[in-house]
RNA sequence: CGCGGGGUGGAGCAGCCCGGUAGCUCGUCAGGCUCAUAACCUGAAGGUCCCAGGUUCAAAUCCUGGCCCCGCAA
């Protein structure tokens, strides 16, 4: 079956590498965006879809915009009978979604209809959900309100962070997609509308949210942390510098000098206390220990590490 | 040439502005203390100060050119 493949971020590449190592598809394009400037050179650089696609010698098609009629005739020339999209990046004009016979199939990192949008995997572990899981849907006008054909679960645990569980979905998504396309081709699955409850939106997440508030409560900041770990980081400020948190547990029931921290009276960042184990932070409820971290300019190294070259005392504070 | 920080014993940093014996915290090793220890005390080993030129009586330090790492930005 001929297909065409619409992806830009390194999600998308497992669902393409599955499409691609599948006989019974023959892969007519793959559709990424433009060569956008990035690095520290702001050079122009290659999508992780693009490199791949160029690694399996598949046409490339790189449109400014989607909904640019050169594109979309090209698109058509090509008679795809379905196109796959993952982590493609622009919204797709219903002249597009109709092309194909059987449509345009999307593989969303979210159990739907929860977290529509940009970020699925980001805010799921924010929000400290249980679990999440990955959705194949047959694209509609919407976004990310498709009628659904299968979906996969799986649980978020303490160790995971976006990096992590972005991995496990880009996987889940590649293989529910391999094993989904045929029955949906065959009829034997029909798309189910998304339930009416329960749908949540996901936005893009901004530079601004990975920096720490430290007057939320621990565990709040340390979901965060999670969500924003590795991009844009959890950060703070110290000595005027920014500072990263890379890894941190929770510490919970913590005490200072014998009193219960909220009566303390230490504003909330204080570092109670640095040493090889790490350096504990006072939050709005609880405390955060923080075990790996990067100062601007800096390498990422453990709380002992940064500790023998940077005199930190109880007392001072995380901003 | 987008902006900026950095490369100093094994790790993390100071010293550089204002050239003149390379220092700190930790690790390592040896000894001591201890029922014991990741704790404490004493001592020791370990450095082409990223590379190549230049200036100078003298360069980690000043100048020029490279290489590498990182933050911002995307």
């Amino acid at each position: 079956m001929k297909v065409v493949f619409m992806g830009t971020a390194e999600l998308s590449c497992a669902s393409l590498a599955a499409l691609a190592n599948d006989k019974q598809f023959s892969v007519a394009a793959v559709v990424t965006q433009p060569d956008r400037p990035r690095g520290r050179d702001l050079k122009p650089q290659s999508s992780p879809v693009k490199v791949l696609a160029q690694k399996l010698d598949l046409p490339l098609l790189q449109p400014e915009r989607a909904r640019d009629e050169k594109f979309i005739a090209a698109l058509r020339a090509l008679q795809p009978e379905l196109i796959v999209v993952a982590a493609y990046g622009q919204i797709l004009p219903p002249s597009i979604l109709d092309l194909p016979r059987h449509g345009c199939l999307n593989v969303h990192t979210s159990l739907l209809p929860k977290y529509r949008g940009a970020a699925p995997i980001q805010w799921a572990i924010a929000h400290g959900d249980a679990e999440t899981g990955v959705t194949i849907m047959k694209m509609d006008a919407g976004l990310d309100t498709g009628p659904m054909l299968a979906q996969r679960r799986t649980p978020i645990s303490p160790e995971d962070d976006s990096a992590s569980l972005h991995d496990r979905l880009a996987r889940l998504g590649a293989e529910l997609l391999g094993q989904t396309i045929p029955d949906y081709v065959a009829g034997k699955i029909q798309p189910q509308p998304q339930p009416a409850d329960g749908a949540s939106l996901a936005p893009k997440i901004k530079k601004e949210d990975g920096r720490i508030d430290w007057g939320r409560p621990a565990q709040t900041i340390w979901n965060r942390l999670r969500a924003f770990t590795p991009w844009p980081g959890a950060f703070t400020f110290f000595d005027g510098k920014l500072l990263k948190i890379w890894k941190a547990s929770l510490a919970q029931e913590v005490s200072h000098e014998g009193a219960p921290l909220h009566s303390s009276g230490l504003a909330n960042g204080t570092i109670l206390s640095a040493d090889k184990n790490g350096i504990l932070v006072l939050c709005g409820k609880d405390a955060l220990m923080t075990i790996e971290l990067q100062r601007e300019g800096g390498k990422r190294m453990s709380a002992a590490e940064f500790l023998a070259g940077h005199a930190l005392k109880a007392g001072e504070k995380f901003e």
